[in-house]
Order: structure tokens, then C-alpha cells, then sequence
DNA sequence: ACGAATATGATGCCAAGGCTACACTTTCTT
DNA sequence: AAGAAAGTGTAGCCTTGGCATCATATTCGT
């Protein structure tokens, strides 16, 4: 997380709002996106936990990411300290509204890009391995225009 | 950078070479290819520099970039590492072979994503915007359909 | 119901990639 | 030619997101 730059020496302090069209300015709002993410992923799998199993315990959202349960944890309290989630010890981890929200918008964006890499011709496994990174990458407008081509095509 | 996990608890210790279609394993791939994009990022700047300019100084690759000088001469270090990058203190920034063919690869991707996005419909600037995040993603069979796709609505 | 197995949470370590600050070159300007 | 300006490099700090390990808590099987 880039922390408020506040560096004198060569950059003009941009006032961080504006998404300028500069290359600097296209580097850091990727770097803003990454770093959402991981968020994200979690947000999802936990929606997705509660939507099928019905629990969303460390252990299990662990072995889902392919990391260990201490990694986990982990993430699991940066969720919690961006209001994203709550974890009642050993009974789970739950999402917030905005939690909920952010884990429908996500998994949504995610449903989209695979279906916009498959119109095109990707093959499907490819497709589901690529838009597992890409899809943070998308933004709003650009999700749009998925939506529209896929109109089109369909 | 993963460091080779070796852990025994919950996972089975995968020879880290097949690409399993698990979900763990797209993520785990997800997350590979993430520790590369700055790389890649790096190289493909420090072509264009010398392509257009003449010279890749860390301060003009910060400028570029968006960060501080000191954060460039870090990954510049990791270039150098990784063998992508040679350089002579006060006389700018060298690739390798093995860097200019990164470089090359990297640019042509970019452009590829960019215009399949442009094709799409997606707005000339989320386009460019978008694809600096999402050509990182984008495999050599993802790109090939990208190709496929362009020939076709040329 | 109790002991083994499993899950959980807390620590501590590591590397990457940000940052600031400071020292030292090089280059530019006058 | 000398001082100012700009570039370069080093060091130290922070956060994130990996990791292993250890001590507990819970759950499960007999």
C-alpha cells in the first residue's frame, strides 16, 4: 500500500483523486488495484463458502487458496479491519454488508471475464486461470463494455 | 516470491511444475505471475527509453513509474539479479539478452491486450489504463486467442 | 468420556516493494 | 573554476503476504 507518497523531490503532488492519463498515473492506480485483490479473493470465497457449504472457517479458505492457515488468518484480519468482515474464534468468518456487497461485485466481474475470454476464443481452462488475475484489473467501464459485446455476440 | 512452501500440514507437496486446475493452483499461479509484473513492467520501460531516448537512468524510470528514485534502483537491483539487467553506476540502466527479449515480449502483449480491448469497445483510455494491469495475466495460449480474435474482426 | 486428531490463533521470520533521509557524484550555470 | 542543481546510491523503516512453529481449543471416534 503506497501510503501517501508526500515525497518533495520529483513528483508534483497529485492530489491522489483524479485518475490522471499519464504513465505514472496508469502505474499507480495498478498498483492501487493489486493491492485490493487479495480483499477480494477473500471476500468472494467466503461468499461462496457461506453460499454452498454454509461455514467459512480459516482451515477451509486456506486450503481453497492454496496457502497456509496462518496466511490466512492474517488476511482474515486485514478483512476485518477494513470493515469488510467479522470472525466469531472457531465459529467462522462472516461478512459484512459491505463485505457481502463487495463479494457480489466481485464475483459478478469474475462471471463476466470469463465469459467475455471465452466469446473470444480462449479455452476454458485457460480462461478461468487467466481471469483469475485479470479480473481485478477490470474496471467499471471497461466491465460495461464486456456487457455490451456480450449482447452482441451472444 | 513464494520461497518454495515445503510445508507439511494440509498440502501435498505439488512439484510445483504442472499448472492444476484446481482452484488453489490458479490462485497460486495468479499469484506467480504477480511477482513478475514488475519485471516485466521495468524491462519493457527500459527498452522504450532506450529505443526513444537513448538512455534509462533510474531517475527517469522513477519518473515514469510514479515512485521514488530509490525504489527504481531496488528493482533495478532485482533486474540485475535476475539477470535482465546490467549497470554502470552513473551511465544508466543495460538489458541482457535475456532482458530485450522479455521486453519485446511484454511490448507485444501490450499492445495485443490493448487493442482487443479497443476492439471489444472498451474507451480508449480505460483501455490503456485496464490493460496495464491485465496484460501481466494474459497466458501465451490466452494471447494466441487474442490474436485469432483480432484477425477475425480486422 | 476421554484421548487422538484437527482446527485455531499468536509469534516470529522472510522477501518484495513502497517510502524518507542522507551522502556522494556529476553536470550545469554563471 | 567554483558553487548550485540534479542525479545516484545506501541505509533504514513500513506494510503486505508468504512461510513455519508452538500452544491452545475444539471435535471426533472409540
Amino acid at each position: 500500500m503506497p501510503r501517501r507518497p508526500a515525497d518533495a523531490q520529483q513528483r508534483q503532488a497529485a492530489p491522489d483523486l483524479p485518475a490522471e492519463p499519464t504513465q505514472a498515473g496508469r502505474f499507480e492506480q495498478a498498483r492501487r488495484v493489486q493491492s485490493m485483490a487479495l480483499l477480494e479473493d477473500y471476500a468472494e470465497l467466503i461468499a461462496d463458502l457461506h453460499a454452498t457449504g454454509g461455514e467459512a472457517r480459516p482451515t477451509d479458505i486456506a486450503r481453497r487458496l492454496g496457502v497456509t492457515h496462518a496466511t490466512a488468518i492474517k488476511a482474515i484480519t486485514r478483512l476485518k479491519r477494513e470493515g469488510l468482515a467479522t470472525a466469531r474464534p472457531y465459529r467462522g468468518v462472516f461478512l459484512t454488508e459491505e463485505g457481502e456487497q463487495l463479494a457480489a461485485r466481485v464475483k459478478a466481474r469474475h462471471l463476466l471475464v470469463v465469459e467475455v475470454l471465452r466469446a473470444i476464443g480462449v479455452p476454458p481452462d485457460a480462461a478461468e486461470q487467466d481471469a483469475e488475475g485479470i479480473e481485478h484489473h477490470v474496471s467499471d467501464i471497461t466491465l460495461q463494455a464486456f456487457a455490451r459485446f456480450l449482447k452482441g455476440v451472444k
